[in-house]
DNA sequence: TGATGATCATTA
DNA sequence: TAATGATCATCA
């Protein structure tokens, strides 16, 4: 661990300054054992860099850099240089959420500024030879954000009218609701029709892998057309 | 092959 | 228990 950055730019720097680097001298750097593959470990990755670049304690519902408000995402990118998977933002208030809004919505503060540090995720590359690749520290513009907050309003309003038992992971064009769990048992106090509470699947927001891909092509214009 | 739904480890 | 870090496993 170790002392968390005092301006965005030194953040940047030291993320930056870990561009080309493999994950196994990543590691190294971090005094951490490389795992022999992400299975058990899943959330390994985006542990590493939290470590590296002094982020404040994980699993607490917290930018990873409070004082900056800024927040660290690790992006699986796969061989085309295009993300991997969906990224997870946070877990979806399924009760006491009534009127909340968008703009206080915790989505929103969350993706107001997001560190994306890009990471090679090639099934084909073994997991300590692949490499860290150039951060990106990133605000969505005003499209972006528009796009965000109707699919905001969109997806909590099956929570807010109790009709989770309708939503799924199709919903959204670049977020969606998807289950945030330990398994499938997992229950949480939600709202039901009528305001009742029932118990739901607990679930989280995430991102669509289209969504950061365009993020990155914006900013890198790294991402090539597919050709025949 | 891509997306959805399910799941794994850790920490406060 | 409930949040964080995410990827896995399966099926269309």
């Amino acid at each position: 661990m170790r002392l968390p950055p005092n301006t965005e730019q030194e953040l940047l720097q030291r993320a930056r300054a870990f561009a080309g680097l493999r994950l196994q001298d990543a590691a190294l750097r971090a005094g951490v054992a490389v795992p022999p593959d992400l299975r058990r470990n899943k959330g390994w990755i985006g542990e590493l860099l939290e470590t590296l670049l002094g982020a404040s304690s994980a699993s607490l519902p917290q930018p990873d850099f409070p004082h900056l408000g800024v927040e660290l995402k690790t992006l699986p990118i796969d061989a085309r240089g295009r993300p991997r998977e969906s990224t997870y933002v946070c877990m979806v208030p399924l009760d006491g959420a009534l009127g909340e809004t968008w703009e206080q919505s915790w989505v929103r503060r969350k993706l107001a500024r997001v560190l994306w540090v890009p990471v090679q995720a090639d099934a084909a590359i073994p997991l300590a030879e692949r490499r860290i690749g150039s951060a990106l520290l990133w605000s969505p513009d005003a499209h972006e954000e528009a796009l965000l907050r109707r699919d905001y309003e969109d997806l909590m309003e099956f929570v807010h009218t109790g009709t989770l038992d309708r939503l799924s992971a199709r919903f959204g064009e670049v977020m969606q609701i998807r289950p945030k769990a330990p398994h499938g048992r997992a229950r949480r106090r939600a709202l039901g029709t009528d305001g009742a509470r029932v118990l739901a699947n607990p679930r989280g927001f995430y991102l669509r892998a289209s969504f950061t891909a365009a993020i990155l092509s914006a900013h890198y214009c790294a991402v090539r057309e597919e050709r025949d």
